[in-house]
DNA sequence: TATATATATTGATGATTATCGATAACATAG
DNA sequence: CTATGTTATCGATAATCATCAATATATATA
């Protein structure tokens, strides 16, 4: 008698393993690459950016605060998330700071993700 | 005489800021696309989509438990993630539960992070 | 010097997430 | 029916994250 799984044993060789199971992607460059989908991973900071990138000068932080719904403290906290990712950086004037892109370091990010998602198909 | 703040407020109009600082991107298209961003968050399950994307047939359980480092409870956390996400579906047979992308997801999905990218530019 | 304003930082709180041992649920083999 | 193997779920714990009031810092103005 034959059952299931020794049918299904025979058309993928032994147990029920069959295929190349190991990643393509280390455990260290996933480790990158998701720090990087993590910075996009909040509305808030996709918002900023979305601003940001818009206005090809500066933008100041008032604006910024504008955009969005959360306080002061808040944009500033997201603010820096952006800059320790080198997605953003700031100048002061004055009192004021305005943000800007960092075209370069967007493009690679972007490149990144693609690499990735095009990888997946 | 003339301030640096009196100079920056003449070349951007009143206060500091000028720009069009509205998002184009609504919070609610924010949050879904931070969800979209969120699930790509994880190493673990970046490791476990390439393997799954990189074998067009079915992937059981085991074979991806083998592929990354966590232990099998975690390891079927976040196929259930992926699952939620619409990302990945299961079938059973028999014991064994075989994984594989929906291909129609993971393209809109890419699409989805594609435009948003681009649109930085 | 005192005051006002913009931004950053601190510190506390609550929410969410990752992880894994233990166990449940289920199918199959003997 | 019992034993075994596979996957999912539960429940506890630890870690990380988001938020904001309060405060600090720095600059400019009166």
């Amino acid at each position: 008698m034959t059952s299931r799984a020794e049918r299904e044993e025979r058309e993928r060789g032994s147990r029920c393993c069959g295929g190349e199971s190991r990643p393509t992607v280390s455990a260290h460059e996933a480790g990158a690459l998701s720090r990087t989908f993590e910075v996009l991973a909040h509305p808030v900071r996709l918002q900023l950016l979305d601003v940001l990138a818009r206005n090809e000068g500066r933008v100041c932080v008032c604006d910024l605060e504008a955009a969005v719904t959360v306080k002061q403290p808040t944009v500033s906290h997201h603010l820096k998330l952006l800059r320790e990712a080198g997605i953003v950086e700031c100048e002061r004037h004055g009192v004021w700071a305005y943000y800007y892109v960092n075209r370069d370091a967007l493009e690679s990010l972007r490149k990144d993700a693609d690499r990735f998602l095009d990888a997946l198909r």
